[in-house]
DNA sequence: ATAAAAAAATGAACTGGTTCATTTTTTAGA
DNA sequence: TCTAAAAAATGAACCAGTTCATTTTTTTAT
């Protein structure tokens, strides 16, 4: 049996967890504030600055437990990939996106990228930076499978390509959160369209 | 002769901005105060809020003043293009970028990068939008002149290729600033090698 | 030149994230 | 069971960006 002290931790944490994703999902990071946080999770303050580094910490540990699943998806489809290369990278780009952008919503997003990037120095933008880097090694992965398949060319340096594309696919996604007009719908013709023009001259023959 | 009223203003604008420059190139946007700043330049905090909406408006005030120095030579080389086509994308790029860095140095474009995510919705947001469009709007000036010149292929579609382009590099310059290891020619060195890989199969034959 | 109106400057007060000295709770040892 | 040490919770205080009621400066009209 686990000593009263360590179940009290894992509650404690689960508790300021829970008040931290409603307060995030219904009025925003901006307007989330520690104080009612605290509240919402019946403890104090300080209690929760005990649990995690800062409010930022609190919404990157939100991203990073829903990730796990998403993760299954991503699998799944490496495992059975369409036949078509276009279908193939942006499959894994949308399980991605689709869930996370419905689970927090486009402000949360946007603060979340704003913050990995200023504290990206730190800690918190390390761990963003290795959450991002697994949708990055998924979409070489899928590369990889594509051309085992013979849909993707051989002599296709893929490590590199996928970087690109994951670059180009992240800039679109900051540029769908940051438009509040912008619908996802758009943001996958986006996408969708520019990996068509990157991926066109690589196709096999 | 202007108005006693009006050249007060240019004054303190000018003392203001100064200061601000000042202190962020020094110690940085964090360690930056607003009431320092104010000091600096004989004014209250309040006046300071008088002139700029806030402490990022300030710092995007700084950007796009020194914008107008980078422009000239952003133009000279798309009127006297290399005949290489990845040298004529890069140039562009690193006119600009080199500068910049120079002038603010990584943690201020940290910063700025992470707030005009963060603030897209807002008049500043919307602000370095258009700045950055500039940018992108100048990658497609050069292409076009490329294609004209016979460097890169006729039924290129210069406009959506630029856009690509154009999201690759800030990626890369994201990158660039977010490292405080990276070297301004290992992002030189990524980035050429990234628009070699996108533009080769475009490049006419 | 003077007074009323308009514009601008001022800094004290507000806000909310974060810290830290103090108090409370839990554990381990006798 | 009782006590000292360790771990954790607490909330008042801190800090810096921002706001706003008040004061000062400038302009305009008489």
């Amino acid at each position: 049996m686990t000593g009263l002290r360590e179940r009290k931790k894992a509650d404690r944490e689960r508790r300021i967890i829970e008040a931290a994703a409603e307060q995030f999902r219904t009025v925003g990071y901006e307007e989330a504030k520690m104080e009612i946080i605290a509240r919402a999770a019946e403890v104090s303050v300080g209690t929760v600055y005990n649990y995690f580094q800062n409010k930022s910490d609190l919404l990157l540990t939100l991203v990073t437990l829903h990730d796990r699943f998403v993760e299954r998806e991503i699998e799944e489809l490496i495992g059975n990939p369409p036949t078509n290369l276009v279908d193939g990278v942006c499959g894994v780009f949308f399980a991605m996106t689709s869930h996370s952008l419905n689970h927090l919503g486009k402000e949360n997003w946007r603060h979340l990228f704003g913050l990995s990037i200023v504290q990206r120095q730190t800690v918190l933008g390390n761990r963003f930076a290795t959450f991002n880097d697994r949708l990055r090694t998924r979409v070489i992965r899928m590369l990889n499978v594509l051309q085992e398949q013979g849909v993707l060319r051989v002599d296709c340096d893929t490590e590199k390509l996928g970087g690109i594309l994951f670059r180009i696919e992240t800039m679109h996604y900051i540029e769908l959160a940051s438009s509040e007009r912008m619908t996802f719908a758009e943001y996958q013709a986006a996408v969708r369209s520019d990996m068509d023009f990157v991926l066109k001259p690589y196709a096999a023959t």
